[in-house]
DNA sequence: CGAATGATCGGCT
DNA sequence: GCCGATCATTCGA
């Protein structure tokens, strides 16, 4: 069962370094729609295929922790080159995950909100004391960072570094802009006009995206 | 040092 | 649909 699942599981390419310094957080948002996020702690490896991510476009972006430049003891990692993981905490109970683009000193992230479970559930399932899989296994942002055991000391980890922890594959599969569905980002209203960008994303006819409503769609 | 607050979730009504 | 959980971070005194 568990042995199975370890065989079966496909290796894909690794996104780049190149991939993570483009200037657009928007464009890399949709991009990573349909890759492979994958963390393999002591526990042991999980792989979960990314539908549902949302942009914050550093300083400008009132939404974005690092609006105005605000460079805290936490959002400093923000400011690290694109290819770093930014995992914070909610509300005291969630593990938020965000890719960190764009160039050095350039605070762009991306959140995930939802992946699909695609390997090694039964830990996934462990970690979130759930008994069988169903889509609030990974759907939405705090689930996505409990069931892929990330907590806040991975935040300002390397997703590139051969020895890393944490890394995002691409395995080959295309996304077409038709399958994606643009809507306002979730839990930002206090962020002016900025809440309206649609710079939320998700695949279209998946069941393992969050339900959260936004403003509109 | 103390107090308010949040890029949410799930359970209950 | 509403409400409580639960704590690091942040800001002000």
């Amino acid at each position: 069962m568990i042995l199975k699942e370890t065989e079966n599981d496909q290796a894909g390419k690794r996104l780049t370094w190149s991939f993570y310094q483009q200037d657009d957080v928007v464009e890399i948002a949709k991009e990573l729609i349909g890759k492979y996020l994958v963390t393999d702690f002591a526990a042991g490896k999980t792989v979960g295929r990314i539908v549902e991510t949302e942009a914050y476009q550093g300083p400008e972006d009132q939404a974005s922790h690092a609006f105005g430049n605000r460079y805290t003891e936490r959002t400093k990692t923000m400011y690290l080159p694109g290819g770093h993981a930014y995992v914070y905490l909610c509300y005291g109970i969630h593990q938020m995950f965000n890719v960190v683009t764009g160039k050095d000193g350039v605070p762009h992230a991306i959140l995930i909100r939802a992946i699909e479970p695609v390997f090694n559930t039964v830990l996934m399932l462990d970690r979130r004391g759930m008994k069988s899989v169903k889509p609030a296994l990974g759907a939405g942002p705090g689930n996505v960072g409990k069931s892929l055991g990330f907590n806040t000391e991975h935040s300002g980890n390397s997703l590139l570094e051969p020895t890393s922890q944490i890394w995002i594959e691409d395995r080959e599969e295309i996304i077409h802009q038709k399958q994606l569905i643009a809507s306002n980002r979730v839990g930002v209203a206090y962020a002016g006009e900025w809440a309206l960008r649609p710079w939320r994303f998700r695949l279209k006819d998946s069941p393992w995206t969050s339900k959260a409503k936004g403003l509109g769609e």
